[in-house]
DNA sequence: CGCTTGACCGGAA
DNA sequence: ATTCCGGCCAAGC
């Protein structure tokens, strides 16, 4: 069996609560959000690891106004949105400071978000917004 | 119900 | 570098 409704639905307020951290000029790709989500009981490892990024697009996917969803990116550190969304979602991004490459990518070493682990955020020395303040 | 598609990802051609 | 595939999920039709 797969997520029940419940777990579901805590799955995707959890992805959301988390995405919501993410501060402006900063990005963050679906996989990692999987990563530093607890796997919801009832859900073997292994399809955990197979398919949680993708749980975390469907709940990107129907994400409350007030998730930065354009901060979640894949994990080449490319927009996944397909079509004008996803041209949208590159625009706000600059606008936020996030530089692409010639070939359309973020460098996660610059613009990459390094979330909480275990509960509190313990941003040692993050470096700011590049582009911006 | 069954079938198709997908805001994923890592590994294999 | 690029495309393809398995994973056996979730949502939409």
């Amino acid at each position: 069996m797969g997520l029940s409704n419940y777990q579901k639905d805590e799955f995707y307020n959890r992805v959301w609560k988390l995405v919501r951290s993410v501060p402006p000029g900063k990005v963050i790709s679906y996989g990692q959000v999987a990563e530093l989500l607890e796997p919801p009981p009832d859900v073997l490892q292994d399809t955990y690891r197979a398919f949680a990024a993708r749980w975390v697009g469907q709940a990107m996917r129907g994400c409350p106004e007030d998730v930065p969803w354009q901060r979640v990116v894949n994990a080449q550190g490319r927009i996944s949105l397909p079509g004008d969304a996803g041209d949208r979602q590159r625009r706000l991004l600059e606008e936020e400071g996030v530089r692409f490459s010639e070939s359309g990518r973020i460098d996660f070493h610059r613009f990459g978000w390094t979330a909480a682990r275990g509960g509190e955020p313990h941003e040692d020395s993050q470096p700011g917004l590049p582009g911006l303040a």
